[in-house]
DNA sequence: CATGTGTGGTAGC
DNA sequence: CATCGCTACCACACATG
């Protein structure tokens, strides 16, 4: 039997690598990927192998979403057997030649409105007369659609060839216009109209919309400075300690300061370096002018109309009805930013902690001399070093700072608040609670909007911080809890033992969106996800960091929120939900998470046009870089580097005590290295790890450890295949076309795992058995992969299978992904390509009949309904192939 | 009581 | 038309055995 050669292909076709991964091709729980990738790549073959019968659809690529009629497999079928392409997902905005579609959402409207989005009769007509007949007879969408986008991208772009700020400053033009104009940021005027609609936001499912939407996030770009800043100090730390012996660190607290430098109204001084003649007026930076806009920040002028952060525009207008909106200036932040860190940096001091893009917390203790302990003195020194040191940011910055300043951080973060705009403030420990204690709660950190309120509302009605001081310690405790209720009474006292002496290590990496979410179906929801964690990846690849667990987080639509929020495309009122994934080997692999993602996310159980969006963390994780070990004490070496003083006027070489360090510095181990993977999945562990002392081994250790485990040269584990997480894998395509029953079932195996969101989330509901993405412990043994090169006979094959079933139940065994790839690859090949079609069909049902006979009431309740989802996904994917190679429904 | 999960709060503009 | 509501961490209540 002379073999097709795609059939050929298939069977000749090694697994491992498959999409050039570097290793864990396989990963466990790799099976149900592998399978929506074979089915992907069954239809790619059949692009190449359908025979073609005509030249109708040249040159189209076609992308195919809903129900249509035919259905979508048919359509692909005829497509391609009239040559013309298909195209599985919309992967960017101009691939797609056509959509065929019969119905569209609204939203949908709109974003397919550039395409050529057409019902299925064209394609079927067009076969049928034998010529391509014009798609416009076909639209789906209403010609009126259709029109609109291009002269307003052609207003667009001309109204920004003229220079709004002259125009704004000469005529004093209504502000309104100011507001719109120079939000537009805009390309030369060559620029051909319709390509200047940049501005249009990709479609949620292109993984363009995530890249859009960061490039315009400020809360995304506050978050990554922030990681960024803190990678950057802990590297220095660790070289500072590595050059330099450890460096003492001033003696008692009391005598420290510490100064917490931060611009005023950071975003809006900056934008407005680009538009000074506003610099007096009301100013905020938003990124659009229109109602529900959020203001990021907004200069003084603006506050005192009671305008603040967070704010939306149309609120604000309110209050401040000549509020002009400036645009963002990302990488002038940077810059700023750059600037600041520079001249902190330069000054050597103690210790340089960065809070933010725009603010860090300094010890300067040794760069300000003290004549005792009660030098006059030294209030002024302190003035004249923040004057300085203000003075030099502003001028190489260009952007006024203030500074705080404080024996501990709490009263460095409060003397801020007091010092702000432009101004400083030092509050000395002899006087910190006379300053204190007049303040509204409001300005200790850590009490939030939450909080206050909390305060405020209780019968002690605590509004300033003097309050907290006389309710006691006992109240907060009571108010607040253990641990925030005493920090808050001790910084009622002056008290902070905040240390800013170690930047901690990582201990989670994340991404979340939910703005602009709007998903149609599960297929849509998965994609995103699928996005979603390819920039996840893409960040813990950079930042060399790997996880083993994931936690997902859902905002869902809350039941009475309208489905269009107020603000455009926001999540609005939403249910949040988190889940979190059992343990999982170290990876960073988009593979194994996106599928552990949809596993959770799918438990949700939520409609797929609810989503308003979607997060996923990963915890429990390990650098992959240098060395783990705690440091962060950011010592300079003051021998190494020219001092260029000018911001020091008092140049008494800097004194240096020499006490121990303090036993939180950076020669101390943490408490204990984090054994993540060895010591919550054990399965994991290669049989030799038992007797290695793993205690003594540090993460990195650990990690690389598990690193070359993942590619074992020896004979492979067997691994289970993971249901829970197969299941959630199954082509949406393939998921809408199972039966009903077996949706049920896989639908009940979700829910079974755990609580649905609808569900009032008590918690006495007992906890499922089975988690997703677990590990189970592989048996070592003399497993052999189930193997049938060659095999014809079928009653050889039957026996075979049955043997397979047979000793898996005898043994108690969920379903290894070997063997599950191994059959599902020789089923598909069968189907395929034996001159008798009805044999994959035959050996699908026996299969079935095995598990049901073997699997008897002895088994496993889980075990059982493992192998029975494998036996429905056996028996659809025949199904399929029979259909798509032969046209056969069975 | 040690441990894990889900939720809530906070910070930066 | 609009808009770009992120990210990391801590702390707690509760469940589990």
């Amino acid at each position: 039997m002379p073999l097709h050669p795609f059939a050929k292909q298939l069977q000749e076709h090694k697994f491992e690598g498959e999409k050039g991964e570097e290793y864990e091709g396989h990963e466990y729980g790799d099976f149900g990927d592998y399978f929506r990738k074979k089915l992907t790549k069954l239809e790619n073959q059949f692009q190449e192998y359908v025979p073609v019968e005509s030249d109708l659809f040249k040159d189209c690529i076609i992308y195919i979403t809903g129900y249509t009629r035919p259905s979508a497999p048919e359509l692909r079928r005829l497509i391609n057997a009239h040559g013309g392409k298909i195209c599985h997902y919309l992967a960017g905005k101009s691939y797609a030649t056509h959509i065929v579609a019969s119905s569209l959402t609204a939203r949908k409207r709109q974003e397919y409105a550039k395409y050529k989005v057409v019902k299925p009769e064209w394609i079927v007509e067009s076969i049928n007369s034998n010529k391509r007949l014009p798609w416009h007879d076909f639209r789906t969408i209403k010609t009126e659609y259709n029109h609109s986008i291009s002269p307003f991208a052609g207003q667009n772009s001309n109204a920004a060839t003229e220079d709004p700020d002259k125009q704004v400053v000469d005529e004093q033009v209504d502000q309104e216009q100011v507001v719109d104009e120079p939000v537009v940021e805009e390309p030369p005027a060559d620029q051909i109209p319709v390509d200047s609609k940049d501005a249009s936001i990709p479609n949620i499912l292109d993984p363009k919309f995530i890249e859009h939407f960061y490039k315009h996030s400020r809360l995304h770009h506050l978050s990554i400075w922030k990681g960024d800043l803190k990678r950057r100090f802990q590297k220095l730390a660790a070289e500072s300690n590595q050059r330099t012996s450890q460096r003492a660190l001033p003696a008692t607290s009391s005598c420290r300061v510490i100064l917490h430098v931060d611009f005023d109204s950071f975003f809006v001084a900056v934008s407005l370096l680009s538009h000074p003649q506003l610099s007096d007026r009301a100013v905020c930076v938003s990124s659009g002018s229109h109602g529900s806009s959020d203001i990021a920040s907004c200069n003084y002028v603006a506050r005192k109309f009671g305008v603040h952060n967070g704010m939306w525009m149309k609120q604000a207008r309110e209050l401040c009805p000549d509020l002009i909106a400036i645009p963002f200036d990302f990488e002038g932040y940077e810059k700023a930013s750059a600037a600041l860190y520079e001249v902190l940096l330069e000054l050597k001091p103690d210790l340089l902690f960065p809070v933010s893009v725009d603010e860090a917390l300094v010890d300067v203790t040794s760069l300000i001399p003290r004549n005792g302990s009660q030098d006059e003195g030294f209030q002024q020194k302190v003035s004249e070093f923040l004057e300085n040191l203000r003075k030099e940011i502003k001028s190489r910055a260009r952007v006024d700072a203030s500074i705080g300043a404080g024996p501990n951080v709490v009263l460095a973060k409060i003397a801020l608040r007091l010092a702000k705009p432009n101004g400083q403030k030092y509050i000395p420990a002899s006087r910190a609670l006379d300053v204190i204690h007049p303040l509204p709660i409001s300005h200790l950190p850590g009490l939030g909007y939450s909080s206050v309120k909390k305060l405020a509302s209780s019968k002690y009605e605590i509004t300033t911080i003097g309050q907290i001081s006389s309710a006691g310690q006992q109240v907060m405790i009571e108010l607040l809890g253990n641990k925030i209720g005493t920090k808050m009474y001790e910084y009622s006292q002056g008290i902070d033992h905040t240390d800013i002496s170690v930047i901690p290590s990582p201990k989670s990496i994340g991404v979340e969106i939910s703005w602009g979410v709007r998903l149609a179906d599960a297929h849509e929801v998965d994609i995103f996800i699928g996005n979603l964690i390819s920039e996840l990846c893409r960040r813990m690849k950079v930042q060399e960091i790997c996880g083993s667990q994931m936690t997902a987080k859902l905002y869902k639509r809350h039941p009475q929120a309208p489905i269009n929020p107020p603000k455009f495309l926001g999540h609005g009122h939403c249910e949040i939900y988190t889940k979190s994934s059992s343990v999982f080997p170290l990876t960073d692999q988009v593979e194994t998470l996106t599928k552990i993602a949809q596993a959770l996310i799918r438990s949700f159980n939520c409609p797929p046009t609810d989503v308003r969006g979607l997060g996923f963390q990963i915890t429990k994780v390990s650098t992959t870089g240098q060395e783990n070990t705690n440091q962060g004490t950011l010592n300079f070496p003051k021998s190494t580097t020219k001092n260029t003083d000018q911001l020091t006027p008092q140049t008494t070489p800097r004194k240096r005590t020499l006490t121990a360090p303090r036993s939180s510095g950076s020669l101390t181990p943490k408490k204990r290295p984090m054994t993540p993977d060895l010591e919550s999945s054990p399965s994991k562990r290669g049989p030799t790890r038992a007797g290695n002392a793993p205690q003594f081994m540090t993460v990195t250790q650990q990690f690389r450890e598990v690193r070359n485990k993942r590619e074992p040269k020896e004979p492979k584990e067997p691994e289970p295949v993971d249901l829970s997480v197969l299941s959630s894998q199954i082509d949406t395509d393939v998921f809408a076309e199972l039966p009903p029953e077996i949706q049920r079932e896989i639908a009940l195996q979700s829910k079974r795992q755990r609580k649905q969101p609808n569900f009032d989330p008590s918690r006495g509901r007992r906890s499922a058995p089975t988690e997703p993405a677990r590990i189970r412990d592989p048996v070592i043994s003399l497993y052999k992969p189930i193997e049938f090169c060659g095999m014809v006979d079928e009653s050889s094959i039957r026996s075979k299978l049955r043997n397979w079933v047979r000793e898996s139940a005898s043994n108690d065994r969920r379903p290894y992904r070997e063997d599950a790839e191994n059959v599902q690859r020789f089923l598909i090949t069968t189907a395929a390509e034996d001159q008798d079609w009805g044999k994959s069909k035959r050996l699908a049902d026996w299969i079935n009949k095995q598990v049901a006979l073997c699997m008897g009431a002895a088994t496993n309740e889980d075990i059982l309904h493992e192998w029975t989802l494998l036996t429905e996904i056996f028996s659809d994917v025949v199904r399929r192939v029979l259909r798509d190679t032969r046209g056969i429904t069975v």
